[in-house]
Parts: structure tokens; C-alpha cells; sequence
DNA sequence: AAGGATACCTGAATGC
DNA sequence: TGCATTCAGGTATCCT
């Protein structure tokens, strides 16, 4: 679901939106989302909104960050200062603030970013920027691909790796950024078994799955990510993504190669989707 | 210590 | 119709 590509989308709209700004409100819905001093970071101008894998980081001017988590559900939706909403998709968010809006940030421009998550998964934490790396889902993100992410590492950690393969590139730890929509999708352009034994793929296979991982990613971030469940990018409107998908969500369906119809099985307790005839 | 299973939630889809 | 069950998937935590 928000995977890197959603994440990403998110993070380049909302820095366009709120860079600069000076946040005068904060309406809490949930105390239970929210973690550290809201107080720490009121009447504070955004300076940056910054990505690690899944995990988006709002930057304030005084040394202090707010990270956030949208898990599965989570939605940051912008409303400029003319106080309408441009095009939300009512199907996707609702009327605002909705009954699943657990957090609204008000700015000194009149502009309102909503904070809305159906499952009550999403996490935001207040903490000194210096102090982010230590907060456990950050210490512990492995490489970024499009930034330290080597073939080299890559190779290293799948030749060592008893995981399958799926788990493996899913795991944020070994990887950042990468979900269950383009492991199914890489993994099938690779043509590689979603179960196979990470150490048992070949030198060309682990360098074709290299290529396939940026290939879908790229992908994902040109369409602006993928409407599969209610992601929406911070105007409120879904990807496109969800359009070219190879094998994710096609169980029954033909092969985009081969007109094998797709499988479906479960790979570490997780919906997986390919190709029995291509994927070895 | 790595890797697997389960918990966290709730809406949508399915089953009877 | 309506009630119960299953499924969706990111990560923290527990368990082996």
C-alpha cells in the first residue's frame, strides 16, 4: 500500500505546500496517534518534509521533527487557505474533517493539513531532529534505494539471507522503502519464485532483480503511486499505478507474458501474487 | 540471532 | 436480511 512511490508522492506536496509555513493549531482527535510535546513545535515554521522509506519527517526551525508513520490507512490532506477542497475524491477521503480524521494541523496562512487514518495504525512522534535516528523504526531502516542502496550490499544480503526472496526485499530493515505491491510486481519481472530461498538465487538473478526492484519503483513514482485500498496524495486524489500492475491483485487473471493465469498463495503470512509458469 | 507468527484496527467482501 | 468470518498489509513484539 504506501510504499516507497506513495510516500515519496506525499512528501514532494506536502514540502511544496507547507515549506515556509508557521503551524498555529493543532487539533487532536486521538491522543493515542500522537506521541512527545505538541508545545515544542507550535508557532514553529516548517523548514522540510523528508523521506526514510516509508517514514516521513516534518522539519521545523528550532531543531525539532516531527516523524510520522502512515502505516496502512493514513492520509495527509491539504486544504489551501481559501478554505475549499480542491477535487478530493469523496469516494477516497470524505467529507472533511471525517469521522477517521484523527489530526488537524492548522498554519498561519489560513491552510489546514488533515491527518486521517481509518486503522489507527499510523504513529507521530515530537523529537529533537538530533534524536531521530534513535527512534527504533529510523535506527533500524536498512539502504535507500535511489541513494546508498549498491548491488553490492544487495547481493551481499540475499547470498546470506535464509528468508524467501519476498520477505526478504520486504524486509525495512534489509531495505527501505518497499511493500507488498512491488515486491509481487519486481519479483515477477525478474522472474523469480516469490518463495525461492534468497540464497539460492543465481548471480544473474539477483542482478536482474537489482534492475526489476528500481524498474517498479520508478514506475510507482511516475504514476504517483498506487490507489490499491485509500491512498491519496495530499490533494486528496489516488495514483495511477494501480493501472500497470503486473501480477499484484490479478489472481485468476492471465500473465502479461505468458497468459498463464496468475496465483495467489501466502508468503510470510502475505497475499502474493505470480506467475507459476514464468517465475522459477 | 535470525526468522516466523501474532497483535494492532476497522471496513469491505464473503459465507451461511 | 443479518450476523459471523475472513481478508487486506506495515511494523512492533513476542516466540522459537
Amino acid at each position: 500500500m504506501p510504499e516507497l512511490p506513495e510516500v515519496e508522492t506525499i512528501r514532494i506536496k506536502l514540502k511544496n505546500y507547507l515549506e515556509g509555513k508557521r503551524l498555529i493549531g493543532i487539533d487532536i482527535k486521538d491522543n493515542k496517534i500522537i506521541d512527545g510535546d505538541v508545545k515544542k513545535i507550535l508557532q514553529h515554521k516548517i523548514t522540510d518534509v523528508k523521506r526514510f522509506g516509508k517514514g516521513l519527517v516534518f522539519q521545523f526551525d528550532n531543531n525539532i521533527a516531527l516523524a510520522t508513520h502512515i502505516k496502512l490507512t493514513g492520509q495527509f490532506i491539504y486544504r489551501g487557505p481559501e478554505n475549499k477542497d480542491i477535487n478530493v475524491d469523496s469516494k477516497l477521503v470524505g467529507r472533511l474533517p471525517s469521522k477517521f480524521t484523527r489530526v488537524i494541523f492548522q498554519f498561519n496562512d489560513k491552510s489546514t493539513l488533515f491527518f486521517n487514518d481509518i486503522r489507527k495504525f499510523a504513529w507521530m512522534k515530537i523529537v529533537p531532529t538530533q534524536q531521530l535516528n534513535s527512534l527504533s523504526f529510523f535506527k533500524q531502516l536498512g539502504p535507500e534505494p535511489f541513494k546508498d542502496l549498491t548491488f553490492e550490499y544487495f547481493k551481499h544480503i540475499i547470498t546470506t539471507s535464509n528468508s524467501a526472496i519476498k520477505s526478504l526485499i520486504m524486509n525495512q530493515k534489509k531495505i527501505a522503502g518497499i511493500g507488498n505491491i512491488y515486491a509481487n510486481d519486481a519479483l515477477f519481472l525478474a522472474k523469480i519464485h516469490p518463495q525461492r530461498k534468497a540464497k539460492t538465487l543465481t548471480d544473474e538473478e539477483i542482478k536482474k532483480l537489482y534492475d526489476s526492484i528500481f524498474f517498479v519503483l520508478k514506475k510507482g513514482l511516475e504514476n504517483n503511486g498506487a490507489t490499491e485500498m485509500n491512498y491519496v496524495n495530499p490533494d486528496g486524489q489516488p495514483g495511477n499505478y494501480q493501472k500497470h500492475f503486473l501480477v499484484y491483485g490479478k489472481e485468476g487473471k492471465p500473465c502479461p507474458v505468458c497468459h498463464t493465469l496468475i496465483k495467489k498463495i501466502k508468503v510470510g503470512g502475505r497475499g502474493t501474487y505470480f506467475c507459476p509458469k514464468c517465475q522459477k
